[in-house]
DNA sequence: CTAGGGTTAG
C-alpha cells in the first residue's frame, strides 16, 4: 500500500495477534509508530494480546505508558486487554490497579480479572471478587462461568461447582463446549467422576481437550482401566485426534493405575510412530513414573540414560519419589544431587533424601542435608488443609492455633493417635526434618494440617459421612498412613485430594495403592 | 475497513 491509516496497520496487527504471530505483531505496531501515524483504541487492544505471555511484561509495561499518555486507560476495550496483559504476566496487582481504575465495567472486564486469579491459582480471591461483583450487579456469560469454575476446581469447592452448573442450566445458555469441558474439570477435580462423565456422555460435540480433561480425571483417581478404555473409544471418533497431553494422561493414568505393560506398549506405538505423536520429555517422564512406581528404579534409571533429552527436574524427581517409596537409598542420593544442581531451592528434594538417609539409619547423613538445606535457605510453601462442615470451608495449617475450635480439635488428633496406635500404626518419625527427640518429632507430625483436618471432619460428621480433605501439598507419608489406620478403625470413608491426585481411604485401603 | 475475557498436563 502506497498509504495508510490507522485502520491498515490494526488491521495488520490483530491478523498477526490472533494467529499467534505476537513477535511479528509487535514488530508491525513499531514501523507504525515509526511512520508517525498516531494508534487508536483497537491498536492498543490489538497490540496488547501480543504482550501478554512470551513478550514478556516488559513490552507491555511501555505500551501502557503510551497509553497513559494518549489518554485510553480508561477505554473499556483497551482496560480489559490491559489488566488481561498484566494479569497473564504474573503482575495481579497491576491488573487489579487497571481493573479499579476503569470507570465502567462490563461482562468482558469483570471475567477478565477473575480470570486472571484463577490463572495464576489463586482461587480464593477469584471466587471472592466473582460474588463481589455478582452483588455489585455484574453481568455473566458462559466464558465468566468458565473462569469461576477454574477456581473452583483448584478449591475442590463442589457445593460452589454445583450452584455454578445450576446457574448454567437455569439461564438457557446454548452449550458451549469450553463451557462443558470446565464442568468435567471441575467435578473430576471435585471428587466426582460420575458427574464428570455424565456431562461428557452429554456432549454431542467434543474437542480433544474434552477427551483430555475426561482421561485426566480417570487418572487423577487412579482409574486406569477407565483410562486405556476411553482411550480406545477416543480412537474410534475420527473427528478428534489425541495430542501430546492426551498422551500424557494416558500414560500416566496407566503408571497411576498400575497397567504396566498397557502403558509400554502405547508409548512403544508412539516411538514407531503408530500414534502420530511423537514422544516428548513429557512422555519420558511419564514412563519413568511408571517403571519407578512399579518398582523398576534401575529400569528407570536406564531409561533416562538412553532419553534424548537432556534430563529434567520433573524426571528425576520422579525417579527420586520411586527411591523414596522402594527405599533405594543408593540411587536416591545420585539422583538427589542432579536435583540440587538444577533446582537449589526446592525444600522438597533435600526432605526425601533426609527421608531415605533416615529409613535406612545413616544419620549423619540426614544431618548433613539438613544443614545443606539451611545453607541454602530454601523455603517450603506452607501446607494447608481444609474440609468443608455444614456449607462452612475450615483451613488448617501445621500446628493451627487461629481455629476457634482448636483445642477439641488436638485433643481429637490425640484421641485418634492412641486408637489407631492399638490397630498397628507407628508413626513415621522419618517425616520430620527438625534436629528434636522422637516425642517432640510425634508430638510435630500430630499437626500436621491433614490430621487436623481429618479429626475436625471427625468431630462435625455423623458416621456415615465420607471426609473430604483438600491439601495444596502432596500428602506426607506418615498422614496417608495415619488416614488410612482412622478409615479402618473407625469405619469411615476418607477422601483426600492432594496436589497431585485423589486418595480415596476405604477400610484401611487407598485406591494410590500407597504411591503417589 | 481495525478491538478486550475462556477449557485439558506432569
Amino acid at each position: 500500500m502506497r498509504e495508510r491509516n490507522v485502520v491498515s496497520w490494526t488491521a495488520m496487527i490483530s491478523a498477526y495477534s490472533q494467529r499467534g504471530y505476537t513477535f511479528d505483531a509487535l514488530d508491525v505496531f513499531i514501523n507504525m509508530l515509526k511512520s508517525g501515524e498516531p494508534p487508536n483504541e483497537f491498536t492498543f487492544a490489538s497490540v496488547l494480546t501480543s504482550c501478554a505471555g512470551v513478550c514478556g511484561f516488559d513490552h507491555g509495561r511501555q505500551v501502557h505508558c503510551l497509553i497513559i499518555k494518549t489518554n485510553f486507560e480508561s477505554h473499556i476495550y483497551v482496560g480489559s486487554s490491559l489488566l488481561d496483559m498484566y494479569a497473564k504476566s504474573g503482575r495481579i496487582h497491576e491488573a487489579r490497579g487497571v481493573f479499579e481504575r476503569l470507570p465502567k465495567r462490563d461482562v468482558v472486564s469483570c471475567t477478565a480479572i477473575i480470570a486472571g486469579y484463577a490463572q495464576l491459582g489463586l482461587d480464593e480471591e477469584a471466587l471472592e471478587l466473582f460474588r463481589q461483583l455478582m452483588r455489585e450487579g455484574m453481568e455473566s456469560n458462559y466464558v465468566t462461568y468458565t473462569s469461576v469454575l477454574t477456581a473452583l476446581s483448584g478449591l475442590a469447592a463442589l457445593d460452589h461447582g454445583k450452584q455454578v452448573h445450576n446457574r448454567v442450566l437455569r439461564s438457557q445458555l446454548p452449550s458451549y463446549i469450553v463451557l462443558q469441558n470446565s464442568l468435567i474439570d471441575m467435578y473430576s477435580k471435585c471428587g466426582n467422576l460420575t458427574y464428570s462423565r455424565r456431562v461428557f456422555d452429554g456432549m454431542s460435540e467434543r474437542t480433544v481437550i474434552t477427551w483430555n480433561a475426561m482421561l485426566v480425571g480417570y487418572s487423577k483417581h487412579g482409574l486406569g482401566r477407565e483410562v486405556v478404555d476411553l482411550f480406545q473409544f477416543m480412537r474410534k471418533d475420527k473427528e478428534v485426534k489425541p495430542d501430546n497431553i492426551t498422551f500424557m494422561a494416558v500414560l500416566s493414568g496407566c503408571s497411576h493405575g498400575g497397567l504396566i505393560d498397557e502403558g509400554f506398549s502405547i508409548f512403544d506405538e508412539m516411538i514407531n510412530g503408530k500414534e502420530g505423536v511423537k514422544p516428548e520429555i513429557e512422555h519420558y517422564c511419564c514412563m519413568v513414573d511408571l517403571l519407578g512406581r512399579a518398582g523398576k528404579v534401575h529400569e528407570a534409571f536406564d531409561l533416562i540414560k538412553k532419553i534424548p533429552f537432556e534430563p529434567t527436574s520433573a524426571i528425576w524427581g520422579s525417579l527420586l519419589g520411586a527411591c523414596r517409596v522402594h527405599n533405594n537409598v543408593t540411587v536416591g542420593e545420585f539422583v538427589a544431587h542432579q536435583l540440587f544442581k538444577i533446582e537449589p531451592q526446592n525444600a522438597g528434594n533435600y526432605v526425601i533424601l533426609s527421608n531415605l538417609y533416615a529409613s535406612a539409619g545413616r544419620w549423619e547423613d540426614m544431618t548433613n542435608v539438613r544443614e545443606l538445606m539451611k545453607e541454602k535457605a530454601v523455603t517450603k510453601e506452607p501446607g494447608r488443609s481444609w474440609i468443608k462442615l455444614d456449607r462452612i470451608l475450615h483451613s488448617f495449617h501445621a500446628d493451627d492455633r487461629s481455629h476457634p475450635r482448636k483445642d477439641e480439635v488436638v485433643r481429637k488428633v490425640r484421641e485418634l493417635s492412641v486408637k489407631i496406635k492399638e490397630a498397628g500404626y507407628v508413626p513415621d518419625l522419618s517425616c520430620v526434618l527438625h534436629d528434636v527427640d522422637d516425642e517432640q518429632k510425634e508430638k510435630i507430625l500430630l499437626g500436621h494440617s491433614e490430621k487436623l483436618a481429618i479429626a475436625f471432619g471427625l468431630i462435625g460428621t455423623s458416621q456415615a459421612l465420607p471426609i473430604r480433605v483438600m491439601k495444596n501439598l502432596r500428602i506426607c507419608i506418615d498422614c496417608h498412613n495415619f488416614a488410612k489406620f482412622v478409615s479402618k478403625v473407625y469405619e469411615i470413608e476418607i477422601s483426600l485430594r492432594d496436589s497431585n491426585r485423589f486418595h480415596h481411604i476405604i477400610g484401611g485401603i487407598c485406591s494410590c495403592a500407597d504411591y503417589w
